[in-house]
RNA sequence: GGUGAGGUGGCUGAGUGGUCGAAAGCAGAGCUUUGCUAAAGCUCCGUAGUCCAAAAGGCUACCGAGGGUUCGAAUCCCUCCCUCACCGCCA
């Protein structure tokens, strides 16, 4: 959520870094700034009332007190109710619909972003490794259905398209990933692990963004107000929703592996093939909360926590910028981290790094206690560590061996049990 | 799911219709005094919105959430949420 008093101060400023998502964005602040005027306007009127009516009725308990007569003040204090209430109306409909206004604004872009439309503007920041060459490489699912890996075709038996059922070996590997993200970002990067619920209630998705306006790339559950979670960094960034941290616990920094439920509704094609693009997928998240001055090094840093993962198993990866257009809703700043796939012949994204500026932490109400005793916004910071599915895509491409097995980085070896799949 | 007890400021905890934004204590900030590392005294100290060009200051809201009764609600009534205890069920 957007600060209303900086839409107020320098509405302009706003509407240009807005542009670059876009066009449209900037009505919507013209009409948040005309909401919060009539608001206003209502809001001093049935104050000074009000604060009229307290005197009278601080005079009635006075007369009263003395048993005196008090029936003209308390008529008169009766007779304000009408306009009173019309303007408590009113002032509530224009404050709810200032909220859901600004709820519904995305964040304005860093000012180092470029514009641009879509991804193919998204500048590439660095790449790391060499790409192996591999003639006749197999995709990942020719590789994973030969080995027994998994089972998309019973998956979607239980479940619907969209689902995959790791089996034996299989299975075990995506444990062993698990296992692994998790142990080198609590012991090596310093993150606190955490197992969340996978549920969570209405105003835990509206705190991350999700909600109002995503809803419906979320599942619900039916007969309840719960959501199952899209990523780990909506119940992880809400575990502190309305509090007030003591500055010295900063920066906060949490690891989660969670399973990931989206609708991904209307998506198909080549991107969604295999276990590209599922409804349920298993993530490693990294959330950092911060103070405002350390934000925009806690991405690099955490981004760069993400891009170790692919160096210790020895992906080839790139690093891109999100340009204006391809920005997430709620980000400030995006990088995302996309692994080479050899058989997919492309990049992969297994990680998607935000600074989200205070833009979360005003929606839920996250603050700290600064050196002057002022309750400041912190600043929020999340990014995979990694994806789990595309980075399984990534380990059987780059890992296969012209006999159909398939080699496992050396330190994932003592997690998996084996040096190969075969 | 049932029954009972509760939800008050950073924390503990008073407060059953008016002068209560809320006693007291703790924690925190400042000042004074005495001094061997601590103590005593005094003062200040919630959040948000709004008015004013701004500061100073004023006003309004907030005692789990929402609604109601009343001239007036932390206090009375209704609904919901949450916590705790016991019972039931259960991995």
């Amino acid at each position: 959520m957007l600060d209303i008093r900086r839409l107020r101060e320098t509405p302009e400023t706003v509407k240009a870094l807005l542009a670059r998502r876009g066009p449209g964005l900037e009505a919507m602040v013209d009409e948040v700034l005309a909401t919060d005027l009539e608001r206003r306007a209502n809001e001093t009127r049935w104050q000074h009332l009000q604060s009229e009516r307290k005197q009278l009725s601080k005079e009635i308990g006075a007369l009263r007190s003395k048993k005196e007569d008090s029936t003209a003040l308390e008529a008169a204090a009766k007779k304000m109710g009408a306009e009173m209430e019309a303007l408590q109306l009113a002032s509530t409909a224009a404050e709810e619909k200032q909220r859901e206004l600004l709820l519904s604004i995305p964040n304005t872009p860093h000012d180092a972003i470029p514009a641009g439309q879509d991804a193919g503007a998204n500048p590439v920041l660095r790449t790391w490794g060499e790409p192996p060459e591999l003639p006749g490489a197999r995709d990942h699912m020719a590789i994973g259905t030969r080995l027994g890996l998994f089972d998309a075709e019973r998956a979607a038996k239980i479940s619907g398209s969209g689902f995959i059922c790791y089996t034996g070996q299989g299975a075990r590997l995506e444990r062993a990933l698990i296992s692994f993200l998790l142990d080198l970002h609590t012991r090596d990067h310093g993150y606190t692990e955490m197992s969340p619920p996978f549920l969570v209630n209405r105003a835990t998705m509206t705190g991350t963004g999700q909600l109002p306006k995503f809803e419906a790339d979320l599942f619900g559950v039916a007969g309840s107000d719960l959501f199952l979670i899209p990523t780990a960094e909506v119940p992880v960034t809400n575990f502190h929703r309305e509090e007030i941290l003591p500055v010295e616990k900063l920066p906060l920094k949490y690891a989660a592996y969670t399973p990931c439920f989206r609708r991904e509704a209307g998506s198909a094609g080549r991107e969604t093939r295999g276990l590209i693009r599922m409804h349920q997928f298993d993530k490693v998240e990294l959330v950092t909360i911060t103070m405002p001055e350390h934000s925009a090094a806690g991405l690099e840093s955490l981004t760069a926590d993400a891009e170790r993962v692919l160096q210790l198993l020895g992906l080839p990866y790139r690093v891109i910028e999100l340009c204006g257009g391809d920005l997430g809703f709620s980000a400030l700043r995006t990088y995302d981290i996309e692994v080479w796939a050899p058989g997919h012949q492309g990049w992969l994204e297994v990680s998607s790094c935000s600074n989200f500026g205070d833009y979360q932490a005003r929606r839920m109400g996250l603050r700290f206690r600064g050196a002057d005793g002022k309750n400041i916004f912190c600043h929020t910071i999340n990014g995979s560590g990694t994806a789990l599915a595309r980075l399984y895509v990534a380990l059987l491409e780059n890992g296969q061996q012209p006999d159909g097995s398939v080699h496992l980085p050396e330190l994932l070896q003592p997690y998996f049990g084996a040096a190969k799949l075969s």
